[in-house]
DNA sequence: TTTATTTACGTAAACGTTTGCAGCAAATCG
DNA sequence: CGATTTGCTGCAAACGTTTACGTAAATAAA
């Protein structure tokens, strides 16, 4: 099968590669006449033209590569949805990495990328990430880079994230005014924007209420469930009078579920539970799981969009075209009153 | 900036061009003291090959894609890390696409790959998809294409699967066991080939058990979730003897979950439910739900496996090659006797 | 010594596309 | 009618890499 590109085009049409390029591009130094032809014989022939050709000569690949620690998670699984939209609509592909937040994934991963292969990213960082060298030589190969909801507040780019402060704030004296005295903060790493953000929220939220921060009732989870599992049990037996928790993210909000069962501690009369979470099944959970809920479709698309942007106009993307999105908080049963 | 590519290498090093590519690809042609220098002074310049410039000349792209309907979804998404896992474990990129289920949209993915942006393709094809023209072009082009779960019988190559004829047989036999006189069976499309099977064992078993099966039992849902709430209740309503449902995906047990919430249907004592789902939360619902799983993981990353050995020895995959992986019943509280 | 063989490197041609430049008609203008 | 513009097309050089082939020197075999 004889291969079909621009010239055995042109050789069947009797005219060069020049030409039919051009034609196929819709330029206007060709005439109507001959794009009809051209048109007509390649899509007779099912032409498709080669990808890697276009990038190398015009050096543009079309394709925006995301980094992210996970897919298995309501959240990023819905970024990637509004990642996709916007790649498509803009005709980009969408690579994609997950580096389930071990920093020397992430960084082998960023390096490979600097090869040209992407246009910009798109990142949502590893927990265990602390320096931030790799990113910063991904903008001296001139590739464009937005964050989103794991940012690294040490590379100047835009941002995409959601209210996490407020939202810490909003969560805690949500707990504070459905009667909770001792309330757990549950997080996963602390050198994570987003933690700090949230954890900050919670602090703040105890002091307005002339509480005090007990950091006895702050628990920082590990990469493994089952582990999560066992500090938390342990945290529940050694402060018996912890009555809510404020879970950071979804999965201890889940793994509390289960010490709770397994502890035979009644939510929400013994305890209220809280926690951030894309969970499309809160509301039928034993009890439905009140929720942080982040925009997670609008959070990809907006950072989709913004990069894009910049990979187009071939621009530096700037801190300023920061954007935060809302997180609503739904009220359920797991910290209704009593 | 000047560039840092083979040409400035060479140039500094005061060899050729090949000299510098040989000894980065570790040729056996070039002394180990070149190897040296230029390994040397491309570490130092941070050197990264051009992917494109690569690809173009190896018609090779080290990259497959993903096609699949959709990301929101626990299935999929550890499908994807599974495909992630193998992908980079050989050393290729991974491109999503997701269909929505859209017909048109798969041609159009489909037909862009032609192009030779990736070496083979990974898919679980759209649930709207009844002509497969695309999908065997695709073959015409030599890109090799494994399925995955949502499989095209129609064309010859791998696919991994699950026994879903004898999932279907098992979880109405299990709703059978626990005392239901009459069985709903809700699923999505009945030209998507698991949907057959599933459906298949349904009705198989329900004749293994001397009941007739009831097309009026039988409910095809759409895409809408909303619209399936609707259908549902609408068939609860109508046909009020029904006491178990077997539904074949996911998103259908949930709707069926709120409709009888909403109807006030007790589950189980009223109506027993058991569903397809990776719903990681599922023993935490009110009741926590029945499933039937599929490895999906496992699923991802033999799918991909395949693949890759297909690809990496240039020859087509065979539908010899296919693999049958078995999910797993989890029989809790929305099945319980009495 | 001469003749093979091996080793280590360079030359140059691909891969398929895009694009600056030039050419050459026909059309327009002075 | 000559000069200039305009519209269309072709030529050829890139983009960065890989690799078949050639070649010179060094080594081995004769």
């Amino acid at each position: 099968m004889t291969p079909v590109n621009l010239k055995s085009l042109a050789e069947e049409l009797n005219m060069s590669i020049a030409t039919v390029s051009r034609a196929l591009r819709d330029s206007h130094e060709v005439s109507e006449a001959t794009k009809q032809r051209v048109r007509a014989l390649a899509a007779a022939r099912h032409y498709e033209p080669n990808a890697y050709a276009s990038s190398l000569r015009r050096n543009i690949s079309k394709t925006i590569g995301v980094v992210i620690p996970k897919v298995a998670n309501h959240f990023f699984a819905l970024a990637i949805n509004g990642i996709e939209e916007a790649a498509r609509q803009a005709g980009y592909h969408v690579l994609i990495y997950l580096t389930h937040d071990d920093y020397a994934r992430e960084v082998s991963i960023v390096q490979h990328l600097k090869g040209g292969r992407v246009d910009g990213l798109l990142m949502s960082v590893a927990s265990g990430t602390e320096d931030f060298a790799h990113i910063k030589s991904l903008r001296e190969a001139n590739i464009p880079i937005v964050f989103f909801d794991r940012v690294c507040a040490e590379v100047a780019t835009a941002k995409v994230t959601t209210n996490d402060y407020e939202s810490g704030y909003q969560a805690t004296e949500h707990l504070i005014q459905a009667g909770c005295q001792h309330i757990a903060h549950l997080l996963i790493s602390n050198n994570l924007s987003i933690g700090q953000f949230r954890q900050q929220g919670y602090l703040d939220a105890l002091a307005a209420h002339g509480r005090l921060a007990d950091p006895d009732l702050i628990l920082h989870g590990v990469m493994d469930n089952q582990q999560n599992v066992g500090l938390i049990r342990e945290l529940l037996l050694r402060r018996p009078d912890i009555d809510g928790i404020f879970a950071s993210v979804e999965r201890l909000a889940i793994s509390a579920y289960h010490v709770c069962n397994e502890l035979g501690r009644r939510i929400p009369q013994d305890i209220k539970i809280i926690g951030f979470s894309n969970l499309e099944a809160a509301s039928l959970l034993d009890p439905p799981l009140s929720t942080i809920t982040q925009p997670a479709y609008d959070i990809g698309r907006e950072a989709a969009k913004i990069l894009l942007r910049a990979v187009e106009k071939k621009k530096a993307v700037l801190p300023s075209q920061s954007v935060v999105l809302e997180s609503t908080l739904f009220q359920r049963r797991s910290t209704a009153q009593g």
